[in-house]
DNA sequence: CCTCGATATCGGACATTTCCTATATAGGGT
DNA sequence: ACCCTATATAGGAAATGTCCGATATCGAGG
């Protein structure tokens, strides 16, 4: 019973939702997915709430919802510019998360 | 919104509770976490519902629904000697499982 | 065939998740 | 100051998840 079993658990329960398992996918591609933005740059500062609503095809608060549980799990960043609020992967947190689940199943690394 | 979403996600989910990922990391490593069985091998045949029940502290029917939420994830396999059920995890698809999960959110294997 | 022991299923209590509509907030522009 | 636009919060309905005690099943052995 590892200490981090908890934390592994919430971070791989924000990933087991289809949605934002769709939503993240997309967020490490961003130019792929989605259109330019005037206002901030996709890759460097993340895309915007209303992008993700458009292209999930949610309500905007169960957008605002889901990242939130992202966030919390500490597998996106947050930044507001202007009146947009731009979500962002943390490569390394999720990096760090995979390792850990890896980790937590692999009996050499107990 | 690659078509193996909802399969990935659901394995996910079914990781994402803390009493069946403990469970998983220990039968991944069975002899470092169960005394030597009579009627099964631990690493042949799997561990009996009743070492990980004693082990875990819950009661046998919600170990019993956590195994089986663990086989339809398709994570773990059973099989049945005399009057017991041997769980075993099932390597292949958890690597698969794993390796889905990084092409997912890998932009390179979109 | 009858019981015993291991596991599965049932039914239900309680918490959490998912999603919505309606409303609040916060910032920029007029 | 006022409005407009983007996002967040509140509140709630419906579905699902987690866990238990009671009971059923299933195989082995007397």
């Amino acid at each position: 019973m590892p200490d981090d079993t908890e934390s592994i658990a919430a971070a791989l329960r924000s990933l087991s939702n289809p949605k934002r398992l769709t939503i993240l996918g997309w967020l490490m591609d961003p130019r792929a997915h989605f259109p330019p933005q005037v206002d901030g740059d996709l890759v460097e500062d993340g895309v915007c709430v209303g992008f993700i609503t458009q292209k999930i095809g949610l309500s905007q608060p169960t957008v605002t919802e889901h990242m939130q549980v992202l966030a919390e799990a500490g597998l996106v960043t947050s930044k507001r510019i202007k009146n947009w609020v731009f979500y962002k992967p943390d490569r390394v947190r999720m990096t760090a998360t995979l390792a850990a689940l890896g980790a937590a199943l692999d009996p050499a690394c107990e």
